[in-house]
RNA sequence: GCGGGCGUCGCCAAGUGGUUAAGGCAGCGGCUUGUGGCGCCGCUAUUCGGGGGUUCGAAUCCCCUCGCUCGCCCCA
């Protein structure tokens, strides 16, 4: 029989990576409960339409890359494959925008249909805040800042943050047609890519990594001459903004997202060390979407965080095998249950106890003590069960040591050996 | 969807047409049936992702297929 094997794209994590997922995990939370972020979780499972509507039709994420299904009750459904549409959603769904402000976080699997690749899967992570009812470029500078400080505060080194200003819906359309305009004039010496998104997505031939492209697009009218007043003013203080931040940031006029629902502050935070998929986080404003979607007109920010390109930056820093601090070496069948009785009785004061149901002989069993780097093992046979005692022997990684001390303790007296493991375990 | 690279034991790997497919790690058993780390001994791929073909003979050559991987597009 063919060994089964997960789809493409879709990745299992294993024990020893998981340690460096819910450290991330839990330093995130913490990180973010601090500013006063709180948790929502919104099903993977939506109408398609939410995403068509608020991501756009045209872009690649809808046209190509949705894993969509119709369901039995002839419903088009897809897994999402982004945080935001789901929670702008379900927010007004509550009705949670009638208290005006909203500061959400999200964390979990997202699905898009592409060739994997480095930093690339199907079923990916995202971690992502939403914020709703604030406005002012200061909001911006601080919601930056917080995805900027918990990159910093993981020690994820080598990062760079871009900006840039999509101006409002109506700047970004008027630059649209001027700009598809002038490249038509000079539709010859684009490239091929360039040529077809032309129809397509006209603003993203932009940050084409043709060179001749990116020539030509010196002469190419400019987005930011086209912000209305109050766009550019926005952006500038954003900028002044994080400079008295002491976050450094770069302008880059050819960020432009590929997603439709963003206007004004766009941003990306990047790492050369990642390959070519080299963007950790991004983000921007969305002051259309809420209203798109069918609510009372309210601005929204937000930001996602690629967990699996996070966790490469990682490096093995964070990383914590599970060691347990006492190995239960057993052998005889009343030992067993005494052994099983006893680590129970220790787990419940907090330590880690390994216990060893092979039945193995003692030199196996204290083999495999040793290898598990624990610092004590709690030896229970026939002889300790009929005495009714336990020994105790402290194990030793380095050297051998013919005088090994070892520790009897009357099995009545369970209070006394566990106070002399805590006690061991607090000045360790 | 389009290119490039690669697929030999759980993991790392040698092997590029010729007798039984190296080696290392891990695992298991033993030396040591109640005491670990070191050491020594033994065991663990009828088979080289799968299917065809060429050949007296194929892991090695050819074709197809599947998978992985890197890149393009695009995004986190």
């Amino acid at each position: 029989m063919k060994q089964l094997q997960s789809l493409r794209g879709m990745v299992d994590v294993l024990p020893g990576e998981t340690e460096r997922w819910q450290a991330v995990e839990s330093i995130s939370r913490e990180h973010l409960s601090r500013a006063g972020f709180k948790e929502i979780r919104t099903p993977l499972l939506e109408v398609t339409d939410l995403f068509s509507r608020s991501i756009g039709e045209a872009t690649d994420v809808v046209s190509k890359e949705m894993y969509s299904f119709i369901d039995r009750g002839d419903r088009s459904c897809t897994l999402r494959p982004e945080g935001t549409a789901a929670v702008v959603r379900a927010v007004l769904e509550h009705g949670l925008l009638n208290k005006g402000f909203q500061r959400l976080w999200y964390c979990g699997p997202m699905f898009r249909y592409e060739r994997p690749q480095t930093g690339r899967q199907r079923q990916f992570h995202q971690l992502g805040v939403e914020c709703f009812g604030m406005n002012s470029p200061t909001s911006d500078a601080e919601v930056i800042s917080i995805a900027w400080d918990l990159l910093s505060c993981l020690r994820i080194e080598g990062l760079v943050l871009e900006i840039n200003s999509l101006g409002a819906s109506l700047d970004r359309k008027k630059y649209r047609d001027e700009l598809v305009d002038w490249l038509k004039v000079h539709f010859e010496k684009l490239d091929l890519d360039s040529k077809q998104r032309l129809d397509t997505n006209p603003l993203r031939i932009l940050d084409s990594k043709s060179k001749q492209t990116q020539d030509l697009l010196q002469e190419a009218p400019q987005l930011k001459d086209f912000l209305c007043e109050e766009s550019t003013q926005r952006f500038l203080a954003l900028q002044e903004i994080l400079k008295h931040l002491k976050i450094p940031f770069k302008v880059n006029p050819c960020l432009v997202r590929g997603l439709d629902y963003y206007s004004h502050t766009a941003f990306e935070i990047t790492s050369h060390h990642l390959g070519s998929q080299a963007t950790v986080c991004g983000g921007g404003r969305y002051d259309g979407l809420v209203g798109e979607l069918g609510g009372s007109p309210t601005s929204g920010f937000g930001w996602a965080i690629g967990l699996e390109r996070l966790l490469m930056l990682l490096g093995d820093s964070i990383h914590r095998n599970w060691i347990p601090d006492v190995y239960v070496v057993n052998r005889g069948i009343k030992a067993e249950i005494s052994a099983l009785v006893l680590a129970r009785k220790l787990r419940a004061f907090d330590l880690r106890v390994q216990l060893d149901s092979s039945g193995a002989s003692f030199s196996k069993q204290f083999k495999r003590a040793d290898r598990s780097s624990a610092t004590w093992a709690l030896v229970l046979g026939d002889d300790e069960v009929t005495n009714g005692e336990v020994r105790l022997k402290r194990l030793h990684s380095n050297k051998m040591s013919s005088t090994v001390k070892e520790h009897i303790f009357s099995s009545s007296d369970l209070e006394g050996l566990m106070s002399f493991l805590l006690d061991e375990k607090v000045t360790r």
